[in-house]
DNA sequence: ATCTATACTTTTTAGTTCTAGGTATATATT
DNA sequence: AATATATACCTAGAACTAAAAAGTATAGAT
């Protein structure tokens, strides 16, 4: 008891960082930005969505944190480590297999 | 103030309610299998998500109920009224809004 | 007689995401 | 000089969904 699941279709926001983190090293402000411009403004995060997932990323040992001052304002660069790569690799899978059973659901005439 | 957007993954149980029952009426338990069915197993939504769902779609107009007696249980019956179908084109479009986006950014490069 | 499947329902809990605020520095504008 | 805008971080609280769990009741199978 007490053993629930998330929701089924969340964890995007996660997926979105984890995957442009994976590609280089970025900043919260920067993936702010940078998933409005990938998605084609299909999705945008807001600074109180990408701060704490981050936070909690990193916490749970799925993220790097390192620090560097630039002109003057310090900034917070993300990396993905071996645990966040697995991480990736699962919320992935879990996104085209979601996607795969809506799509299906949609296109399908679904009778005889 | 006090005027807050659903988050920007949900509605998916919504949405394939509507789509199924835009194709013919359904009870609330066969929707439970068929949604099982058609999405691949890919999403298994329980009678605790799904009656719920039915009640307020009913309430706000969206579906029609009608019960049926048959074998000596009693089924309701919901279809879909205009209310409905306008719904369902929206919730569609949302849902291939945000799949397109989530597709860019898992498939783009992102670099030069 | 018991178990499984059908059929509906509601309550509680868990979890994510959203809004809205707050701090602070640098640069551009008026 | 004052103000506005952009950068950059952070958090608390509210809103909302969906999950789990349990409950009622009938029919049919073992």
């Amino acid at each position: 008891m007490g053993q629930t699941n998330p929701p089924f279709m969340s964890g995007v926001p996660e997926l979105l960082l984890l995957r442009l983190l994976e590609q280089r090293e970025m900043y919260g402000y920067e993936l702010v930005k940078a998933i409005k411009l990938v998605t084609g403004e299909a999705i945008s995060l807001g600074e109180g969505v990408i701060y704490p997932v981050l936070h909690s990323l990193e916490r749970g040992g799925a993220l790097k944190a390192r620090r560097k001052k630039v002109d003057g304002r310090t900034r917070v660069y993300y990396s993905l480590n071996a645990k966040g790569r697995t991480r990736l690799e699962r919320l992935q899978g879990e996104w085209v297999r979601v996607q795969s059973g809506v799509s299906a659901a949609l296109e399908a005439p679904a009778n005889a």
